[in-house]
RNA sequence: GGCCCGUUGGUCAAGUGGUUAAGACACGGCCCUUUCACGGCUGUAACAUGGGUUCGAGUCCCGUACGGGUCACCA
Protein backbone atom coordinates (compact mmCIF):
# COMPACT_ATOMS: atom_id res chain seq x y z
CA UNK A 1 0.00 0.00 0.00
CA UNK A 2 3.13 2.07 0.09
CA UNK A 3 3.03 4.48 -2.97
CA UNK A 4 6.15 4.46 -5.25
CA UNK A 5 6.99 8.28 -6.03
CA UNK A 6 8.96 7.48 -9.05
CA UNK A 7 5.87 6.86 -11.20
CA UNK A 8 4.55 9.89 -10.83
CA UNK A 9 7.79 11.39 -12.00
CA UNK A 10 7.60 9.42 -15.28
CA UNK A 11 3.65 10.53 -15.80
CA UNK A 12 5.12 13.51 -15.05
CA UNK A 13 8.16 13.57 -18.36
CA UNK A 14 5.63 11.99 -20.67
CA UNK A 15 3.55 15.31 -20.36
CA UNK A 16 3.97 17.49 -23.92
CA UNK A 17 5.19 21.14 -22.99
CA UNK A 18 4.84 24.56 -25.02
CA UNK A 19 1.90 24.10 -27.75
CA UNK A 20 -1.74 24.71 -27.13
CA UNK A 21 -2.89 21.00 -26.38
CA UNK A 22 -7.33 20.68 -26.26
CA UNK A 23 -9.18 17.65 -26.02
CA UNK A 24 -12.81 16.75 -26.89
CA UNK A 25 -13.75 14.26 -24.47
CA UNK A 26 -16.97 13.39 -24.93
CA UNK A 27 -18.56 9.98 -22.73
CA UNK A 28 -19.88 7.38 -25.60
CA UNK A 29 -23.47 7.30 -25.38
CA UNK A 30 -24.33 6.87 -28.83
CA UNK A 31 -25.40 10.59 -29.59
CA UNK A 32 -23.20 13.53 -30.78
CA UNK A 33 -26.46 16.39 -30.36
CA UNK A 34 -25.80 19.92 -31.45
CA UNK A 35 -24.17 20.73 -28.17
CA UNK A 36 -21.52 18.52 -28.39
CA UNK A 37 -20.85 18.91 -32.07
CA UNK A 38 -20.29 22.41 -31.06
CA UNK A 39 -18.23 21.38 -28.05
CA UNK A 40 -15.93 19.73 -30.22
CA UNK A 41 -15.74 22.00 -33.05
CA UNK A 42 -15.00 25.19 -30.48
CA UNK A 43 -11.98 23.05 -29.19
CA UNK A 44 -10.53 21.99 -32.21
CA UNK A 45 -10.92 25.51 -33.83
CA UNK A 46 -8.92 26.95 -30.60
CA UNK A 47 -6.15 24.27 -31.25
CA UNK A 48 -5.99 24.39 -34.67
CA UNK A 49 -5.76 28.41 -34.70
CA UNK A 50 -3.09 27.91 -31.66
CA UNK A 51 -1.25 25.39 -34.17
CA UNK A 52 -1.71 23.34 -31.10
CA UNK A 53 -2.83 19.75 -30.68
CA UNK A 54 -6.34 18.17 -30.89
CA UNK A 55 -6.77 15.21 -29.15
CA UNK A 56 -10.24 12.79 -28.46
CA UNK A 57 -10.79 10.89 -25.05
CA UNK A 58 -13.35 8.69 -24.28
CA UNK A 59 -14.22 8.74 -21.23
CA UNK A 60 -15.98 5.42 -20.12
CA UNK A 61 -15.61 5.51 -16.22
CA UNK A 62 -19.51 4.53 -15.93
CA UNK A 63 -19.63 1.45 -16.84
CA UNK A 64 -23.47 0.91 -16.40
CA UNK A 65 -23.63 3.53 -19.31
CA UNK A 66 -22.35 1.99 -22.31
CA UNK A 67 -23.40 1.69 -25.22
CA UNK A 68 -22.21 -0.39 -27.94
CA UNK A 69 -21.21 1.23 -31.16
CA UNK A 70 -21.30 4.76 -29.76
CA UNK A 71 -17.50 5.82 -30.22
CA UNK A 72 -18.19 4.96 -33.61
CA UNK A 73 -20.75 7.81 -34.05
CA UNK A 74 -18.29 9.82 -32.79
CA UNK A 75 -15.49 9.02 -34.88
CA UNK A 76 -17.50 8.91 -37.90
CA UNK A 77 -19.24 12.68 -37.10
CA UNK A 78 -15.85 14.14 -36.33
CA UNK A 79 -13.69 12.77 -39.58
CA UNK A 80 -16.99 13.73 -41.51
CA UNK A 81 -16.65 17.49 -40.54
CA UNK A 82 -13.33 17.49 -40.74
CA UNK A 83 -12.15 17.53 -36.79
CA UNK A 84 -9.58 15.29 -37.10
CA UNK A 85 -7.28 14.56 -34.22
CA UNK A 86 -3.61 14.23 -33.66
CA UNK A 87 -3.90 11.93 -30.69
CA UNK A 88 -6.55 9.45 -29.80
CA UNK A 89 -7.41 5.72 -29.01
CA UNK A 90 -7.10 4.71 -32.62
CA UNK A 91 -4.25 6.85 -33.46
CA UNK A 92 -2.32 6.88 -30.34
CA UNK A 93 0.43 8.97 -29.23
CA UNK A 94 3.04 10.22 -26.40
CA UNK A 95 0.23 10.56 -23.00
CA UNK A 96 -1.64 6.82 -24.40
CA UNK A 97 -3.69 5.33 -23.80
CA UNK A 98 -6.82 7.72 -24.08
CA UNK A 99 -9.78 5.47 -22.76
CA UNK A 100 -10.28 6.26 -18.81
CA UNK A 101 -11.03 2.96 -18.45
CA UNK A 102 -7.43 2.20 -19.77
CA UNK A 103 -5.99 4.53 -17.40
CA UNK A 104 -7.78 2.70 -13.86
CA UNK A 105 -4.57 2.50 -11.93
CA UNK A 106 -3.44 5.98 -12.46
CA UNK A 107 -6.33 7.48 -11.32
CA UNK A 108 -5.82 4.92 -8.02
CA UNK A 109 -2.23 6.22 -7.53
CA UNK A 110 -3.09 9.79 -7.57
CA UNK A 111 -5.92 9.76 -5.62
CA UNK A 112 -3.42 7.75 -2.88
CA UNK A 113 -0.98 10.69 -3.27
CA UNK A 114 -3.52 13.08 -2.79
CA UNK A 115 -4.76 11.17 0.72
CA UNK A 116 -0.89 11.13 1.68
CA UNK A 117 -1.04 15.09 1.24
CA UNK A 118 -3.58 15.77 3.29
CA UNK A 119 -5.97 16.98 0.28
CA UNK A 120 -8.15 13.53 -0.04
CA UNK A 121 -9.22 11.34 2.70
CA UNK A 122 -10.44 7.43 2.48
CA UNK A 123 -14.08 7.37 3.21
CA UNK A 124 -16.04 4.14 4.34
CA UNK A 125 -19.46 5.20 5.04
CA UNK A 126 -22.40 4.06 3.42
CA UNK A 127 -23.35 5.65 0.32
CA UNK A 128 -25.12 9.06 0.16
CA UNK A 129 -26.83 8.05 3.81
CA UNK A 130 -28.92 11.08 4.66
CA UNK A 131 -27.19 13.95 2.67
CA UNK A 132 -30.08 14.28 0.46
CA UNK A 133 -32.78 14.69 3.87
CA UNK A 134 -31.11 16.92 5.44
CA UNK A 135 -30.53 19.72 2.73
CA UNK A 136 -27.45 20.95 4.46
CA UNK A 137 -24.20 19.43 3.19
CA UNK A 138 -22.40 18.94 6.66
CA UNK A 139 -19.00 17.65 6.05
CA UNK A 140 -17.94 17.81 9.85
CA UNK A 141 -20.58 15.05 9.79
CA UNK A 142 -18.48 12.72 8.01
CA UNK A 143 -16.12 10.29 10.72
CA UNK A 144 -13.65 9.44 8.40
CA UNK A 145 -12.92 13.05 7.46
CA UNK A 146 -10.30 13.35 10.34
CA UNK A 147 -9.06 9.97 10.54
CA UNK A 148 -5.71 9.64 10.88
CA UNK A 149 -4.05 8.10 7.49
CA UNK A 150 -2.53 5.33 9.11
CA UNK A 151 -5.52 3.90 10.88
CA UNK A 152 -7.32 4.96 7.52
CA UNK A 153 -4.70 2.37 5.41
CA UNK A 154 -5.17 -0.01 8.53
CA UNK A 155 -8.91 -0.56 7.32
CA UNK A 156 -8.32 -0.21 3.56
CA UNK A 157 -5.92 -3.11 4.14
CA UNK A 158 -8.48 -5.14 5.51
CA UNK A 159 -10.35 -5.32 2.76
CA UNK A 160 -12.79 -2.58 3.78
CA UNK A 161 -14.73 -1.15 0.98
CA UNK A 162 -13.97 3.10 0.93
CA UNK A 163 -14.00 6.26 -1.42
CA UNK A 164 -11.63 8.62 -1.65
CA UNK A 165 -12.74 12.12 -1.10
CA UNK A 166 -11.67 15.84 -1.70
CA UNK A 167 -10.81 17.34 1.08
CA UNK A 168 -12.02 20.91 0.65
CA UNK A 169 -10.75 23.62 3.14
CA UNK A 170 -13.96 24.23 5.53
CA UNK A 171 -12.88 28.17 5.53
CA UNK A 172 -12.34 30.31 3.16
CA UNK A 173 -13.01 31.42 -0.67
CA UNK A 174 -11.70 30.00 -3.78
CA UNK A 175 -11.31 32.03 -6.94
CA UNK A 176 -11.10 30.53 -10.17
CA UNK A 177 -10.91 32.02 -13.79
CA UNK A 178 -12.61 31.10 -16.72
CA UNK A 179 -11.93 32.77 -19.85
CA UNK A 180 -16.10 33.73 -20.69
CA UNK A 181 -17.37 34.49 -17.37
CA UNK A 182 -14.09 35.95 -15.81
CA UNK A 183 -13.60 35.74 -12.21
CA UNK A 184 -15.86 33.90 -9.98
CA UNK A 185 -15.23 33.27 -6.53
CA UNK A 186 -17.36 30.69 -4.13
CA UNK A 187 -17.16 29.86 -0.19
CA UNK A 188 -15.36 27.03 0.22
CA UNK A 189 -17.99 26.27 2.98
CA UNK A 190 -20.56 25.54 -0.40
CA UNK A 191 -18.41 23.36 -1.88
CA UNK A 192 -18.82 18.96 -0.50
CA UNK A 193 -16.11 16.66 -0.11
CA UNK A 194 -16.81 14.94 -3.98
CA UNK A 195 -15.87 11.24 -4.19
CA UNK A 196 -12.86 11.20 -6.28
CA UNK A 197 -12.47 7.34 -6.69
CA UNK A 198 -15.49 5.74 -6.28
CA UNK A 199 -16.04 2.17 -4.36
CA UNK A 200 -15.15 0.57 -7.90
CA UNK A 201 -11.62 1.69 -8.11
CA UNK A 202 -12.53 3.70 -11.18
CA UNK A 203 -12.85 8.05 -10.90
CA UNK A 204 -15.24 10.04 -10.84
CA UNK A 205 -15.59 12.11 -13.65
CA UNK A 206 -14.36 15.11 -11.79
CA UNK A 207 -11.15 13.63 -10.76
CA UNK A 208 -10.42 11.60 -14.04
CA UNK A 209 -10.88 14.97 -15.86
CA UNK A 210 -8.06 17.06 -13.54
CA UNK A 211 -5.80 13.72 -13.93
CA UNK A 212 -6.08 13.04 -17.50
CA UNK A 213 -6.14 17.22 -18.80
CA UNK A 214 -3.11 17.59 -16.44
CA UNK A 215 -1.24 14.26 -17.73
CA UNK A 216 -2.01 15.02 -21.06
CA UNK A 217 -1.00 18.79 -21.08
CA UNK A 218 -4.06 20.13 -21.76
CA UNK A 219 -3.80 23.90 -21.59
CA UNK A 220 -7.60 24.72 -22.89
CA UNK A 221 -10.49 22.72 -21.01
CA UNK A 222 -13.55 23.41 -23.28
CA UNK A 223 -16.78 22.07 -21.49
CA UNK A 224 -20.30 23.11 -21.17
CA UNK A 225 -21.02 25.54 -18.56
CA UNK A 226 -23.00 23.00 -16.13
CA UNK A 227 -19.65 22.21 -14.78
CA UNK A 228 -19.19 25.88 -13.97
CA UNK A 229 -20.01 25.08 -10.71
CA UNK A 230 -17.47 22.40 -10.16
CA UNK A 231 -14.79 24.22 -11.32
CA UNK A 232 -13.59 25.55 -7.67
CA UNK A 233 -12.98 22.08 -6.85
CA UNK A 234 -10.91 21.64 -9.67
CA UNK A 235 -8.92 24.42 -9.09
CA UNK A 236 -8.14 23.32 -5.56
CA UNK A 237 -7.11 20.02 -6.87
CA UNK A 238 -4.90 21.36 -9.09
CA UNK A 239 -3.57 23.55 -6.72
CA UNK A 240 -2.87 20.08 -4.35
CA UNK A 241 -0.88 18.37 -6.93
CA UNK A 242 0.94 21.89 -7.49
CA UNK A 243 -0.14 21.61 -11.00
CA UNK A 244 -0.62 24.47 -13.60
CA UNK A 245 -3.97 25.14 -14.14
CA UNK A 246 -5.60 25.37 -17.72
CA UNK A 247 -7.59 27.71 -18.94
CA UNK A 248 -11.12 27.06 -18.43
CA UNK A 249 -13.29 27.54 -21.61
CA UNK A 250 -16.92 27.39 -20.29
CA UNK A 251 -19.76 27.71 -23.11
CA UNK A 252 -22.93 27.96 -22.28
CA UNK A 253 -25.83 25.16 -23.85
CA UNK A 254 -27.63 25.21 -27.21
CA UNK A 255 -31.61 25.10 -25.91
CA UNK A 256 -34.42 23.87 -28.05
CA UNK A 257 -36.12 26.85 -26.28
CA UNK A 258 -35.72 29.12 -23.95
CA UNK A 259 -36.17 26.76 -21.13
CA UNK A 260 -34.92 23.38 -22.31
CA UNK A 261 -31.37 22.43 -23.48
CA UNK A 262 -31.51 20.45 -26.61
CA UNK A 263 -31.68 16.78 -25.74
CA UNK A 264 -32.03 13.43 -27.34
CA UNK A 265 -35.17 12.89 -24.61
CA UNK A 266 -37.33 15.61 -26.48
CA UNK A 267 -36.36 14.33 -29.86
CA UNK A 268 -33.75 17.09 -30.63
CA UNK A 269 -31.52 15.84 -33.50
CA UNK A 270 -27.91 14.64 -33.65
CA UNK A 271 -25.63 16.07 -36.02
CA UNK A 272 -26.65 12.37 -38.14
CA UNK A 273 -29.73 12.97 -37.34
CA UNK A 274 -29.88 16.73 -39.21
CA UNK A 275 -27.72 14.70 -42.00
CA UNK A 276 -30.26 12.47 -42.89
CA UNK A 277 -32.85 15.45 -42.96
CA UNK A 278 -30.92 16.75 -45.66
CA UNK A 279 -28.28 19.68 -44.42
CA UNK A 280 -25.19 19.85 -45.77
CA UNK A 281 -22.39 19.25 -43.11
CA UNK A 282 -20.73 22.36 -44.16
CA UNK A 283 -24.11 24.49 -43.51
CA UNK A 284 -24.31 22.17 -40.08
CA UNK A 285 -20.91 23.40 -38.93
CA UNK A 286 -21.24 27.06 -39.83
CA UNK A 287 -24.41 27.28 -38.53
CA UNK A 288 -22.82 25.68 -35.04
CA UNK A 289 -20.28 27.65 -35.24
CA UNK A 290 -22.23 31.01 -34.86
CA UNK A 291 -24.70 29.81 -32.08
CA UNK A 292 -22.79 31.41 -29.36
CA UNK A 293 -19.80 32.54 -31.06
CA UNK A 294 -19.40 35.56 -33.35
CA UNK A 295 -16.30 36.88 -35.01
CA UNK A 296 -14.69 40.36 -34.10
CA UNK A 297 -13.67 43.07 -36.01
CA UNK A 298 -13.67 43.17 -39.76
CA UNK A 299 -15.36 40.11 -39.87
CA UNK A 300 -18.05 40.98 -37.55
CA UNK A 301 -20.49 41.21 -40.28
CA UNK A 302 -19.47 37.91 -41.97
CA UNK A 303 -21.68 34.38 -41.73
CA UNK A 304 -20.52 32.39 -44.20
CA UNK A 305 -17.22 30.77 -43.02
CA UNK A 306 -15.33 27.18 -44.57
CA UNK A 307 -13.89 25.65 -41.97
CA UNK A 308 -10.19 26.65 -42.55
CA UNK A 309 -11.80 30.22 -42.67
CA UNK A 310 -12.97 29.77 -39.10
CA UNK A 311 -9.64 28.64 -37.76
CA UNK A 312 -8.43 31.93 -39.26
CA UNK A 313 -11.05 33.97 -37.64
CA UNK A 314 -11.80 32.03 -34.09
CA UNK A 315 -11.10 33.91 -30.87
CA UNK A 316 -12.54 32.75 -27.46
CA UNK A 317 -13.47 36.00 -26.44
CA UNK A 318 -16.26 36.20 -29.11
CA UNK A 319 -17.69 33.28 -27.28
CA UNK A 320 -21.45 33.94 -25.81
CA UNK A 321 -22.15 33.81 -22.00
CA UNK A 322 -25.62 33.28 -22.74
CA UNK A 323 -27.20 30.52 -23.92
CA UNK A 324 -28.25 30.25 -27.53
CA UNK A 325 -31.66 28.53 -29.42
CA UNK A 326 -31.60 26.67 -32.18
CA UNK A 327 -33.36 28.23 -34.64
CA UNK A 328 -34.22 25.32 -37.78
CA UNK A 329 -35.60 28.52 -40.18
CA UNK A 330 -31.72 29.97 -40.05
CA UNK A 331 -30.13 26.52 -40.52
CA UNK A 332 -31.93 26.12 -43.35
CA UNK A 333 -30.54 29.35 -45.00
CA UNK A 334 -27.10 28.25 -44.25
CA UNK A 335 -28.39 25.29 -45.84
CA UNK A 336 -29.68 26.87 -49.11
CA UNK A 337 -26.58 29.03 -49.56
CA UNK A 338 -24.19 25.97 -49.65
CA UNK A 339 -26.29 24.33 -51.83
CA UNK A 340 -26.44 27.33 -54.34
CA UNK A 341 -22.53 27.69 -53.35
CA UNK A 342 -21.68 24.47 -55.08
CA UNK A 343 -20.71 23.72 -58.60
CA UNK A 344 -23.59 22.17 -60.29
CA UNK A 345 -21.62 19.00 -60.85
CA UNK A 346 -21.29 18.50 -57.35
CA UNK A 347 -25.20 19.87 -56.77
CA UNK A 348 -26.32 16.79 -58.77
CA UNK A 349 -24.19 14.10 -57.17
CA UNK A 350 -25.68 15.13 -53.71
CA UNK A 351 -29.35 14.90 -55.24
CA UNK A 352 -29.54 12.77 -57.43
CA UNK A 353 -30.30 10.00 -54.78
CA UNK A 354 -32.86 12.11 -53.25
CA UNK A 355 -35.00 12.76 -57.26
CA UNK A 356 -34.62 9.34 -57.86
CA UNK A 357 -36.59 8.53 -54.50
CA UNK A 358 -39.41 9.64 -56.76
CA UNK A 359 -38.16 10.21 -60.39
CA UNK A 360 -37.81 6.49 -61.93
CA UNK A 361 -38.25 7.23 -65.10
CA UNK A 362 -35.74 7.79 -67.86
CA UNK A 363 -35.36 11.91 -67.57
CA UNK A 364 -32.19 14.24 -68.05
CA UNK A 365 -31.45 14.20 -64.13
CA UNK A 366 -29.08 17.10 -64.65
CA UNK A 367 -31.43 18.84 -66.00
CA UNK A 368 -34.10 18.73 -62.92
CA UNK A 369 -31.03 19.16 -60.45
CA UNK A 370 -30.11 22.14 -62.14
CA UNK A 371 -33.92 23.42 -61.40
CA UNK A 372 -33.55 22.01 -57.65
CA UNK A 373 -30.25 24.03 -56.79
CA UNK A 374 -31.82 27.72 -56.48
CA UNK A 375 -34.92 26.65 -55.11
CA UNK A 376 -34.58 24.37 -52.11
CA UNK A 377 -33.15 24.64 -48.71
CA UNK A 378 -32.95 20.74 -47.75
CA UNK A 379 -31.99 18.03 -50.16
CA UNK A 380 -34.99 16.10 -48.04
CA UNK A 381 -37.33 18.84 -49.52
CA UNK A 382 -36.42 16.96 -53.04
CA UNK A 383 -38.76 13.86 -53.68
CA UNK A 384 -41.49 15.85 -53.45
CA UNK A 385 -40.66 18.83 -55.46
CA UNK A 386 -39.87 16.39 -58.55
CA UNK A 387 -43.13 13.33 -57.89
CA UNK A 388 -44.70 15.23 -61.32
CA UNK A 389 -42.30 13.48 -63.43
CA UNK A 390 -42.98 10.21 -63.25
CA UNK A 391 -46.42 10.32 -63.49
CA UNK A 392 -48.86 13.67 -63.42
CA UNK A 393 -51.20 13.96 -60.71
CA UNK A 394 -54.44 14.06 -60.68
CA UNK A 395 -55.37 18.18 -60.43
CA UNK A 396 -58.15 20.30 -59.99
CA UNK A 397 -59.07 22.15 -62.85
CA UNK A 398 -59.06 25.20 -60.74
CA UNK A 399 -55.54 25.02 -61.20
CA UNK A 400 -56.04 26.51 -64.48
CA UNK A 401 -57.29 30.15 -62.61
CA UNK A 402 -54.36 32.29 -61.95
CA UNK A 403 -55.27 36.15 -61.25
CA UNK A 404 -51.84 37.11 -61.96
CA UNK A 405 -51.19 35.52 -65.25
CA UNK A 406 -54.98 36.24 -66.20
CA UNK A 407 -56.32 33.04 -66.82
CA UNK A 408 -59.12 30.90 -66.50
CA UNK A 409 -60.29 27.74 -67.66
CA UNK A 410 -61.93 29.61 -70.71
CA UNK A 411 -58.29 30.92 -71.71
CA UNK A 412 -56.61 27.90 -70.80
CA UNK A 413 -58.47 25.76 -73.60
CA UNK A 414 -57.71 28.32 -76.33
CA UNK A 415 -54.02 28.55 -75.18
CA UNK A 416 -54.03 24.60 -74.94
CA UNK A 417 -55.73 24.42 -78.20
CA UNK A 418 -52.92 26.67 -79.96
CA UNK A 419 -50.04 25.76 -78.32
CA UNK A 420 -50.38 21.52 -78.85
CA UNK A 421 -50.34 22.06 -82.75
CA UNK A 422 -47.23 23.91 -82.69
CA UNK A 423 -45.11 21.97 -80.04
CA UNK A 424 -46.20 18.92 -81.92
CA UNK A 425 -45.26 20.39 -85.28
CA UNK A 426 -41.64 21.56 -83.70
CA UNK A 427 -38.30 19.66 -85.42
CA UNK A 428 -36.43 19.53 -82.34
CA UNK A 429 -37.44 19.65 -78.49
CA UNK A 430 -34.67 21.48 -76.58
CA UNK A 431 -35.28 24.33 -73.66
CA UNK A 432 -34.49 26.77 -76.34
CA UNK A 433 -36.94 25.65 -79.19
CA UNK A 434 -39.58 25.14 -76.93
CA UNK A 435 -39.16 28.44 -75.56
CA UNK A 436 -38.71 30.12 -78.81
CA UNK A 437 -41.83 28.34 -79.75
CA UNK A 438 -43.81 29.52 -76.64
CA UNK A 439 -42.57 33.07 -76.91
CA UNK A 440 -43.76 33.49 -80.69
CA UNK A 441 -46.77 31.82 -80.08
CA UNK A 442 -48.03 34.43 -76.93
CA UNK A 443 -46.88 37.11 -79.87
CA UNK A 444 -49.03 35.77 -82.33
CA UNK A 445 -51.58 35.48 -80.18
CA UNK A 446 -51.25 39.02 -78.85
CA UNK A 447 -50.82 37.47 -75.36
CA UNK A 448 -48.71 38.04 -72.55
CA UNK A 449 -46.20 35.06 -72.05
CA UNK A 450 -47.66 34.57 -68.99
CA UNK A 451 -51.19 34.11 -70.31
CA UNK A 452 -49.59 31.26 -72.33
CA UNK A 453 -47.07 29.78 -69.89
CA UNK A 454 -49.49 29.27 -67.22
CA UNK A 455 -51.43 26.34 -68.44
CA UNK A 456 -48.98 24.68 -70.03
CA UNK A 457 -46.87 24.46 -66.70
CA UNK A 458 -50.46 23.62 -64.93
CA UNK A 459 -50.82 20.67 -67.75
CA UNK A 460 -47.15 19.58 -67.95
CA UNK A 461 -46.74 19.31 -64.08
CA UNK A 462 -50.34 18.61 -62.49
CA UNK A 463 -48.97 20.72 -60.04
CA UNK A 464 -49.15 24.35 -58.80
CA UNK A 465 -45.89 25.10 -57.55
CA UNK A 466 -42.77 23.16 -59.73
CA UNK A 467 -39.11 23.88 -59.55
CA UNK A 468 -38.98 25.25 -63.25
CA UNK A 469 -41.24 27.16 -65.53
CA UNK A 470 -43.04 25.84 -68.28
CA UNK A 471 -40.42 25.65 -70.83
CA UNK A 472 -37.66 23.56 -68.35
CA UNK A 473 -40.69 21.21 -67.62
CA UNK A 474 -41.49 20.46 -71.11
CA UNK A 475 -37.89 20.01 -72.56
CA UNK A 476 -37.48 17.61 -69.78
CA UNK A 477 -40.71 15.66 -69.80
CA UNK A 478 -39.99 15.15 -73.71
CA UNK A 479 -41.73 15.85 -76.47
CA UNK A 480 -44.61 13.05 -76.38
CA UNK A 481 -45.40 13.13 -72.60
CA UNK A 482 -45.44 16.70 -72.85
CA UNK A 483 -48.20 16.45 -75.52
CA UNK A 484 -50.00 13.55 -73.62
CA UNK A 485 -50.53 15.97 -70.48
CA UNK A 486 -51.13 19.01 -72.52
CA UNK A 487 -53.58 16.81 -74.82
CA UNK A 488 -55.04 15.75 -71.12
CA UNK A 489 -55.43 19.01 -69.92
CA UNK A 490 -57.48 20.18 -72.84
CA UNK A 491 -59.32 17.04 -72.18
CA UNK A 492 -60.01 18.10 -68.38
CA UNK A 493 -61.03 21.51 -69.59
CA UNK A 494 -63.37 20.50 -72.06
CA UNK A 495 -65.12 18.58 -69.88
CA UNK A 496 -65.91 21.28 -67.15
CA UNK A 497 -66.28 24.21 -69.83
CA UNK A 498 -68.66 22.63 -72.09
C1' G B 1 -34.12 26.17 -0.75
C1' G B 2 -28.39 27.47 -0.65
C1' C B 3 -24.63 28.78 -4.07
C1' C B 4 -23.22 30.20 -9.14
C1' C B 5 -24.40 32.20 -13.97
C1' G B 6 -27.28 34.75 -17.48
C1' U B 7 -31.02 38.69 -19.56
C1' U B 8 -30.11 43.94 -26.61
C1' G B 9 -36.13 43.03 -31.79
C1' G B 10 -39.77 36.42 -32.53
C1' U B 11 -34.46 33.96 -33.24
C1' C B 12 -28.85 34.43 -33.76
C1' A B 13 -26.26 38.64 -32.52
C1' A B 14 -22.71 43.65 -32.88
C1' G B 15 -21.91 46.96 -29.15
C1' U B 16 -16.57 47.24 -23.94
C1' G B 17 -19.48 55.42 -20.92
C1' G B 18 -21.13 59.83 -25.76
C1' U B 19 -23.96 55.48 -32.17
C1' U B 20 -29.93 57.98 -35.76
C1' A B 21 -28.56 50.94 -31.02
C1' A B 22 -25.18 47.36 -36.68
C1' G B 23 -25.93 42.91 -39.48
C1' A B 24 -28.30 38.06 -40.45
C1' C B 25 -32.74 34.73 -40.17
C1' A B 26 -37.96 34.95 -39.93
C1' C B 27 -42.17 38.21 -41.08
C1' G B 28 -44.79 42.37 -44.26
C1' G B 29 -44.59 45.45 -48.74
C1' C B 30 -42.65 46.69 -53.59
C1' C B 31 -39.73 45.50 -58.06
C1' C B 32 -38.02 41.70 -61.45
C1' U B 33 -40.37 37.43 -63.59
C1' U B 34 -42.91 32.13 -67.28
C1' U B 35 -45.56 29.88 -61.24
C1' C B 36 -42.65 29.09 -56.83
C1' A B 37 -37.93 30.25 -55.75
C1' C B 38 -33.57 33.22 -56.63
C1' G B 39 -32.11 38.35 -56.93
C1' G B 40 -32.86 43.76 -55.82
C1' C B 41 -35.20 47.58 -52.77
C1' U B 42 -37.92 48.55 -48.47
C1' G B 43 -40.80 48.21 -43.76
C1' U B 44 -42.37 46.50 -38.63
C1' A B 45 -39.65 45.23 -34.35
C1' A B 46 -34.97 45.39 -28.95
C1' C B 47 -31.31 47.35 -24.45
C1' A B 48 -36.18 42.64 -18.37
C1' U B 49 -37.17 46.14 -14.13
C1' G B 50 -36.24 49.80 -10.03
C1' G B 51 -32.58 52.57 -7.79
C1' G B 52 -27.78 54.67 -7.80
C1' U B 53 -22.54 56.53 -9.85
C1' U B 54 -21.65 60.10 -13.93
C1' C B 55 -22.08 66.17 -17.50
C1' G B 56 -23.67 61.61 -19.97
C1' A B 57 -25.26 54.43 -19.04
C1' G B 58 -27.33 49.01 -23.24
C1' U B 59 -22.33 49.57 -21.38
C1' C B 60 -20.18 50.58 -14.14
C1' C B 61 -22.56 49.42 -8.88
C1' C B 62 -26.81 47.59 -5.81
C1' G B 63 -31.67 45.55 -5.42
C1' U B 64 -35.96 43.03 -7.91
C1' A B 65 -38.10 39.88 -11.57
C1' C B 66 -37.56 36.08 -14.90
C1' G B 67 -34.63 32.05 -16.92
C1' G B 68 -30.73 28.50 -16.53
C1' G B 69 -26.98 25.55 -13.93
C1' U B 70 -25.43 22.99 -9.58
C1' C B 71 -25.89 20.81 -4.79
C1' A B 72 -24.59 11.91 -7.28
C1' C B 73 -19.83 6.58 -5.49
C1' C B 74 -23.67 10.29 -13.69
C1' A B 75 -20.94 12.51 -17.01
Amino acid sequence: MTLDHSYFEQMEAKIPHGKVRTRFAPSPTGYMHVGNLRTALYTWLIARSHGGTFILRIEDTDQSRQVEGAVDVIYRTMAECGLTHDEGPDVGGPVAPYIQSQRRDTYGKYAQLLAEKGTAYYCFCEKAESEEDSGDFDRAADPCRDLPLEEALRRVEAGEPYVIRQKIPSEGTTTFHDAIFGDITVENSTLDDQVLLKRDGLPTYNFANVIDDHLMGITHVVRGSEYLSSAPKYDLLYRAFGWEIPTYVHCSPVMRDAQNKMSKRHGDPSYEDLKAEGYLTEAILNYVALLGWSPKGDLAEQEIFTLPELVKAFDIAGISKSPAIFDRAKLDHFNAVYLRAMAPEDFVKVAEPYIRQTVKGDFDIAAIAGLLQARCERLSDIPEKVDFFDACPDYDVEFFTNKKAKTNPEVCKAMLEAAIPMLEALPAWTVESVHDGLIALAEKLEVKNAKLMWPVRIAAAGKLVTPGGAVEICAILGKDETLRRLRAGLEKLNGCTN
